[in-house]
DNA sequence: AATCAAAAGATTTTCGAAAATATGTGTTTC
DNA sequence: GAAACACATATTTTCGAAAATCTTTTGATT
């Protein structure tokens, strides 16, 4: 068969599953809207069979949701669930956090320390209307974060911390775009001193310093969600 | 299209799901076994599409495991998986009934009341040997301790519940069928003592009553899988 | 006998036509 | 005008053949 874009040894149900994900999350596709065979067959030089596997998977993440008989949809995002899903994710990377502070060896806090820099740097040479420098930084955030819950030796709170991530991320790609720099907020001090808390192995600082943290940017999103909600509806 | 078996106004590929599920939870796949399309097409009644479609949707919830282009086989169970398993149970569950012990109003209180009894009603009339019962009473087990945890106002929370609960239930299934009557163990005793605690309000007690009883269950299982583990190893 | 290559076989993965279902439009009836 | 029905269109869902890939067997060579 003739691969009419690339071959990077993933079936065509991998790729367009990647790519739909990624749609998804930078908002290409917005939520709630219908996604529909034929236009995505198009888009995605797929058949039905990979194309379907590929939103099966998604629904199963919570990006999109299935009617049946019915097609899917791009799962809808609210108030209700970014709240919900930033205090679950509090709750789960606090212990997650506490017992990577007690587990964690070396290895650990190379990784802290690593991604802690390249977060930096990506964030000096990122471009607030660049699309592409804004998702390498997204990427660098959560590999940081990823990081300092990763000595945890929990494979299950792994996977839950994981997809809460998933849930919570839709919400942060539209604020990187319309808010170049933030004004009142130093994210790269935030990070600095989490990560510093938790290279001490001060567990009780650590967890408050990201609670803190959270419920910050929990703070930032839902009120730019709520503006945009306004915006959009009185289009 | 002429349907071989009986139309329950689902998909085929619903239905396929519902099935193969059934029989990876009750134990007729085995862990670790292949699972062939053909194999499967001839089991389900159903084509390609739906097939992959149903265990893709599996191995997205951990169910199954897949590996591109050698396809999909029943995932694997081990004691690290039980253990971590388990304790993450318990980290999500004494949360979760903590705010509902909180929150929870009649409803609530009914829920639990109803489901305790039809757990009890359920128990009394189980054979050991009938695996009809014994989902049956897996069923009421399951709907009594979600039901506890249902007043939690939080729907990532209860989402996880549900995936981490689908992830120990295997474990259970063939510890049942094995163990006709646990002598030294009172399960309606424990599961009334949790219920009790919780509608009086006693958070604290209910949650250690709650933490004790699933570290009771990891002993159990733990002991069962490896007495399963070393006897299969042996053939 | 061990090693490797090519062929044969088995299995997964993809495609597009056909069936099943949902949605929209117009017509009739009251 | 509103409800009910039939028809036409749009969309999802399913099927089975064909292509792509992996696995095993065969056979030649050292």
């Amino acid at each position: 068969m003739a691969r009419t874009t690339s071959n990077p040894s993933k079936s065509l149900g991998e790729q367009a599953y990647a790519r739909i994900r990624h749609e998804i999350i930078s908002g290409v596709f917005a939520p709630d809207q219908p996604l529909r065979l034929a236009q995505l067959q198009e888009r995605c030089g797929a058949g039905f069979s990979p194309l379907r596997e590929a939103l099966t998977r998604l629904a199963a993440e919570g990006l999109v949701v299935s009617e049946s008989m019915r097609g899917f949809r791009v799962a809808p995002l609210s108030l209700d669930d970014l709240r919900d899903t930033m205090e679950t994710r509090i709750f789960v990377e606090a212990e997650a956090l506490w017992r990577s502070i007690e587990r964690g060896g070396d290895e650990w806090e190379m990784r802290i320390v690593s991604s802690l820099h390249a977060l930096g740097r990506q964030n000096e040479r990122t471009q607030p209307d660049d699309p592409d420098s804004l998702a390498a930084l997204e990427e660098r955030h959560r590999d940081f974060h990823v990081a300092l819950v990763s000595a945890s030796g929990s494979r299950r709170l792994e996977q839950i911390i994981d997809n809460l991530y998933l849930g919570s991320v839709r919400y942060r790609m539209p604020s990187l775009s319309n808010m170049p720099s933030n004004p009142s907020r130093d994210l790269m001090a935030e990070h600095g001193a989490i990560s510093e808390a938790a290279l001490a192995r001060d567990a009780a600082r650590a967890v408050g310093l990201l609670t803190a943290h959270y419920r910050l940017t929990a703070d930032v999103l839902s009120l730019a969600h709520s503006e945009r909600m306004a915006r959009t509806a009185g289009r």
